[in-house]
DNA sequence: AAGGCGGTCAACCGCCGGGAT
DNA sequence: CATCCCGGCGGTTGACCGCCT
């Protein structure tokens, strides 16, 4: 059972807001601020529904907002942050000053998804589409579960073919959207920028990053992947946020914003906890992992 | 000129987490 | 501890607009 609806809708105006309306609210907002959402309708001479005066505050109505095209920057963030987080609007949108969460979820679905799908990647993955055929291909060929592995074994056994990428999937997207930079210095500009980013807060209700959140999730499905080393997909989605964290730790320095650096440690955190920080380092320290990074940009012919 | 079609985006819906009672 | 309520979130819808035939 769902929540009640939290205002009467019978007795509730929706659909598109007049300038009549947006004068109440911002009047209203303009001096009592934005406590207290279920009581602004009324106190404001509106009726609508209190989540809906929120939504069209946050959204449209809110000073510092940008109504503006997006910018190629931002463009490449968001593609970067969004391989990432995923479909954590909010979290990216955190990045993006003047931007709201509903604003890129749109430009997310209306032009940039599109945008990666002409240029051959999977805007879901971030991978190219033509790896994941492959992928599906060799899953679907591929023989029995072996025994498990000697403890001699070396740990990247349980991680994607050198021809799936792992960090290197960031560089991809981003690629395909600026002109690539050389790549471990782009990798890296792009990763710290989503600390030196962060919104400036201006107002006292500074909304904290709550990066660790999502971590939980992730690292569940992380420690399930890793069990079936079949699955590779997810597995190699979770390596990507691991080791771009990483990368963004060394690139950082250590000092910067809080809220960056919470995300970091926390994703550090869980790979001490899901043993991915050895799998890791052994990967990196493998010469095939950049061999097989450095092919796949030139394969999808974007050429660095 | 008009109808069809697809793209864009503001707004809504329902679920969830967390604080208050 | 259970329940209620609120704010926040992501997914979805539908109105509007411009382009094409």
């Amino acid at each position: 059972m769902g929540r009640p609806p939290c205002c009467d809708k019978a007795n509730v105006k929706k659909g598109p807001w007049t300038p009549e309306e947006d004068a109440k609210l911002l009047a209203y907002t303009s001096t009592h601020g934005t406590g207290n959402w279920t009581n602004v309708p009324q106190r404001a001479g509106l009726k609508r529904c209190g989540k809906s005066c929120r939504l069209r505050y946050t959204n449209y109505l809110r000073p510092n907002l940008k109504h503006e095209n997006f910018t190629q920057e931002e463009e490449d963030l968001i593609v970067t942050l969004h391989a990432m987080l995923g479909s954590r609007w909010s979290l990216i949108a955190n990045q993006l000053p003047g931007r709201t969460d509903n604003d890129v979820k749109n430009y997310w679905n209306t032009k940039l998804s599109k945008k990666l799908r002409q240029r051959g990647i999977d805007p879901i993955t971030h991978r190219p589409i033509a790896d994941l055929m492959n992928s599906i291909g060799a899953l679907a060929i591929r023989p029995p579960p072996q025994p498990a592995p000697s403890p001699h074994a070396s740990a990247s056994s349980y991680l994607p073919a050198t021809s799936l990428p792992l960090v290197h999937d960031v560089k991809y997207h981003a690629s395909g959207i600026l002109q690539p930079p050389p790549p471990h210095q782009h990798q890296q500009a792009v990763i710290a920028r989503v600390g030196r980013d962060a919104p400036a807060s201006p107002d006292h209700g500074q909304q904290e990053l709550k990066w660790s959140d999502f971590l939980a999730d992730d690292a569940a499905v992380v420690a399930a992947a890793a069990s079936e080393a079949q699955q590779q997909v997810s597995g190699h989605y979770y390596h990507d946020v691991a080791a771009a964290a990483k990368v963004a730790a060394s690139s950082s320095g250590g000092g910067g914003d809080d809220g960056a650096a919470a995300f970091i440690d926390a994703i550090l955190d869980c790979d001490k906890e899901t043993g991915v920080d050895q799998l890791i380092a052994e990967l990196l320290a493998d010469p095939a992992y950049y061999a097989g990074s450095s092919s796949s940009s030139l394969e999808m012919g974007w050429g660095c």
